[in-house]
Parts: C-alpha cells; sequence; structure tokens
RNA sequence: GGAGGGGUGACCGAGCGGCCGAAGGUGCGGCACUGGAAAUGCCGUGCACGGGCGAACCCUGUGCCGUGGGUUCAAAUCCCACCCCCUCCGCCA
C-alpha cells in the first residue's frame, strides 16, 4: 500500500519516479479525492463536536429535570446531516482505497533500469558448469527412464501439470525440504513455522493475491456453507499475514521466519509454456523465507536473504547466478529485488529457482504491520522481504540435471547424505 | 451436528442509554522510604486518524469496549447480522 502522505507532501518526485512502472496519472486523482476526503473529515469532525457539546448539555438539563425538547429536536437535524457526511465519506474512502491500491511502490534508487527480464543484471555468478562426456538430458527424460517421475498417472487422476514422484524421488524431495529448513533455522537465525494452507479471501487481498491474480488461485468451498477459502499459491501469503494488525516492539526486529509447504497455482494463461517436465506445476513445494524489519534494516537483511538462498546452493554444488531485477520487471510492491537463476546443463542456460524481493514499508502499510522503539513515540510501518530458499521442485530439476551420469542414474549431492539414508544414487526402479 | 455460556485497556475484571476512554486490581514506569532490596506510600501509564507551522514538546477534534449495520438528540450499555472463544453431548483423523 503506497503512502499517500509522501504522496501529499512530493507529488513530483512520485510521478517522476513511477514514470517507468506507469503510475504516474493517478497521482493527481488520488491527490484531488484526498483533498475531498480530509475536507470531508473536517465538517463530520466539527459536527461531531457539536453535538458531544449538545449532548451533554442535553443530559445535564434532564439531571435537573428540565424539558429538552427543543434542543433534542434541534439536534436531530444535526445527527442526520452527520450521517450523510459519513455515508460519502465512505464512499470516498472506497474510491480513494481502490486509487491507492493501484499505485505501485517506489523502485529503489539503484535499481536499474529497464522494462523488461532481458534488461535484468547479472550481480555475480558461483560454480563453473560441469563438463559432460556426454549430451546432457533434461529431468523430465531422466525421471521417466528411471521410473521415478511420473507424469501420465498424475494427469489421469488430477490434470496436467501435476506430478507423481515415486520411491528414492520422493525421498529426494523430502530430504531437500528438510536440509533448505535445517540450514535455515540452524544456520541463519529464521523460527520455522507451521501454517494455514487455505486462508480466506481477505487475507487473499490483503497479502495482494485478490483481486488481481484471482485466476492464478484454487478456490475451496466449505460443503455446507457458502465461506469461500483458497489455497496458498506460496507460504508468503500466511506467513505475510502471521502479524498483520500487530505492534512489534522494536527490538524484536528484524523477525526471520521461514516455513515449508506446498503452493498451488492454477498457472491460467500459461499453457503452452513450460509445459515440459515439472518446471511449472500446479502444486510443487516450496522453503519460503519472509522478513519483517525496520526500512532501514531492509537493504542489508535483503543481501542477507539472497545469501541465505544462495547457500542452498552452494552446498548442493549447483552452480548459478544471481540477477538484479531492472525497474520494469520488479513486481507492484518490489522496490528491490533480485533472482537466482540455476544451471540448467540440458538446456545450456540458467533458469530462475529463487526470487527475493524487499517490499520495504509499503508491505508494513498493506498489512498494518507497525513497530514502536523501546523508547516509545509514534509506531512506523516495518517493511517486510520475503523469498524462495528454495523452490523445492526446481531444485529437483538441477539435482538431476546437473548430477546425471552416462547410464542415466543421477548421483546424489554429498551434502544430503544425511538426509538420505543411505541413498548415494538414483537408479532406474525394478 | 445438538444444547448452553462468553468476547471490555498489556492482563484480570466492573460497568442503571447521558456524569464512561471506561471503576477496581495486576503488571509496567517514575518518585519516596532503604546500606541495598522486599514490603509500603504517592504520581503516572492506550491506539489510530485529522487540525493547530506535518521539527520537537505540547494543545485540540474525531473515532475506537470482537466486526459490521441499525435505533436514539445521545450506545460499551438496546436491536440485527456475522466472526471468534469456551463447556457438555454426538461424530471423527
Amino acid at each position: 500500500m503506497f503512502d499517500v502522505r509522501l504522496l501529499r507532501a512530493e507529488p513530483e518526485t512520485v510521478e517522476r519516479a513511477l514514470a517507468d512502472k506507469g503510475g504516474a496519472e493517478l497521482v493527481r486523482r488520488v491527490l484531488a479525492i484526498d483533498e475531498r476526503r480530509r475536507a470531508r473529515v473536517r465538517e463530520a469532525d466539527d459536527l461531531k463536536a457539536q453535538r458531544n457539546r449538545a449532548s451533554e448539555l442535553i443530559a445535564q438539563a434532564k439531571r435537573r429535570g428540565e424539558d429538552a425538547a427543543a434542543d433534542i429536536a434541534r439536534q436531530r437535524e444535526v445527527g442526520d446531516r452527520i450521517k450523510v457526511l459519513d455515508g460519502e465519506l465512505r464512499t470516498i474512502d472506497d474510491e480513494l482505497e481502490g486509487l491507492v491500491a493501484e499505485i505501485p511502490n517506489l523502485p529503489h534508487p539503484s535499481v536499474p533500469p529497464g522494462t523488461s527480464d532481458a534488461d535484468n543484471v547479472e550481480v555475480r555468478s558461483w560454480g563453473t558448469p560441469r563438463e559432460f562426456g556426454f549430451v546432457p538430458r533434461p529431468h523430465e527424460e531422466l525421471g521417466e527412464e528411471l521410473g521415478l517421475l511420473d507424469l501420465p498417472r498424475a494427469a489421469r487422476m488430477a490434470k496436467a501439470r501435476f506430478a507423481i514422484m515415486w520411491g528414492p524421488l520422493a525421498r529426494l524431495s523430502r530430504a531437500l525440504a528438510q536440509f533448505m529448513l535445517d540450514l535455515h533455522t540452524r544456520e541463519h537465525g529464521y523460527t520455522e513455522l507451521w501454517l494455514p494452507q487455505l486462508v480466506n479471501g481477505e487475507t487473499m487481498l490483503r497479502t495482494g493475491q485478490l483481486p488481481k491474480f484471482e485466476e492464478q488461485l484454487f478456490k475451496t468451498q466449505e460443503a455446507d456453507e457458502g465461506r469461500t477459502l483458497y489455497l496458498i499459491p506460496t507460504a508468503e501469503v500466511p506467513l505475510s499475514a502471521l502479524h498483520f494488525d500487530e505492534t512489534l516492539p522494536e527490538a524484536s526486529l528484524p523477525r526471520r521466519y521461514t516455513a515449508y509447504s506446498p503452493c498451488y497455482r492454477r498457472e491460467a494463461g500459461t499453457y503452452g509454456k513450460d509445459m515440459k517436465g515439472i518446471y511449472r506445476q500446479h502444486q510443487f513445494d516450496k522453503v519460503e523465507l519472509v522478513k519483517i524489519a525496520t526500512p532501514e534494516q531492509a537493504d542489508a537483511e535483503l543481501e542477507s536473504m539472497v545469501d541465505n538462498a544462495e547457500t542452498v546452493l552452494r552446498r548442493l554444488e549447483l552452480p548459478y547466478r544471481v540477477v538484479e531485477r531492472c525497474v520494469g520487471d520488479l513486481g507492484f510492491s518490489t522496490t528491490r529485488g533480485y533472482d537466482i537463476e540455476v544451471w540448467r546443463p540440458a538446456l545450456g542456460k540458467y533458469t530462475e529457482i529463487s526470487s527475493c524481493s524487499n517490499y520495504g514499508a509499503f508491505g508494513g502499510r498493506r498489512g498494518k504491520i507497525r513497530y514502536r522503539s523501546a523508547a516509545g513515540g509514534r509506531s512506523e510501518f516495518c517493511a517486510t522481504l520475503n523469498g524462495s530458499g528454495l523452490a523445492v521442485g526446481r531444485t529437483i530439476i538441477a539435482v538431476l540435471e546437473n548430477y546425471q551420469e552416462a547410464d542415466g542414474t543421477v548421483t546424489m549431492p554429498p551434502a544430503l547424505a544425511p538426509y538420505l539414508n543411505g541413498l548415494e544414487r538414483l537408479t532406474a526402479e525394478r
């Protein structure tokens, strides 16, 4: 949620900053409505003050046993007028809120210019892609030939873009998730949470999923009640909703949370895109990272969050690169963000495996997450950050493709040994 | 699913439609007392939004007693709807 006060104070700055993101003309409309709103608030407040004074006088008169019929009659009109004003105010508020909700966050001044992911800037890379003595094959071929990745049966019982993982591959998936969680909780200072995977519409609204991404969500209904619940598209949703409407002590910041959860996405409008294998699925697992910090802490916390996610890949010895997203590729709420892309031998390029974003106070304002310093004083909105640490399905892809052997088997990364109960290699199921 | 009870400030808990932003207690902060502490005493102790010069302190207006409506000159208090919690019974991983 954009800060209307900033918009009031420096409209030109905001217009200029949003030129690339296409939100500039909104500024003037919002300012006009905001002006109207404040005038109305003032008028209504004045009338209410008058009403309160008059009510007090009426009360006193009644206590003295005097007749206050005339005053009461006069006050009735004031009450009616207040009711009208409050009604108008509600309309104005809705309109204003709707408009403000359309204003995207301001990009951090350091964000590189650009219009699409083609303009993203590589900031570093790690690892050297392995030399294969053969032509490396895509993960879906490896998985299916090993009899461990089963897409046809999944499509039969559900629909396309669902998967079944057999035996050791399922175990690999579980091992990866546990490895990531242990890393983040034991070494990176995150607290693990287990959360609802279905949430109500209001939570979806306030986490920015609705109404914009309604067609990307799976929706459920309790059988005999009308209530709608949505399957989460990422644990970011319940994780960032955790402290909505709370004021946190500044000393408790930054807070670092992680959660492992399945993610459900309809992926409407992406048919024909990424249809091979399990790169883009309706259901996948992810270890999510969320931070709540002061705005001053947020920049450093973004850097450490990216490093936390990179550490997963370094431990797994998977080559990757980090790109900073350009202005045009930043999400609506993001002020600054990085993508981590892992090496895909079968494709001969890097593909996305994590995305880390700093929402700044924009995120805190939307969820009304505040903090107050020990010294007291006014509360301020927290900055929120989130990132994947990592998407498990895509990590499986990277392991299969980078660790494949000429005979079609797949060696397991040494870092996973404690989680695999002796499994060192994926081989064909008999 | 059936029957009943309840949601008030950080916590417990009172509250006849006006004198209630809300008694009392606990907690917390300060001061006094003490060699120091405990105990005790005194004082203080909500949030949001707007205005006063959007620096601070401060002053001031409005709103907030689960949420949203309604009745009324006036609602924590009356009415309606919804949400949540608790107890008992039933069912159940």
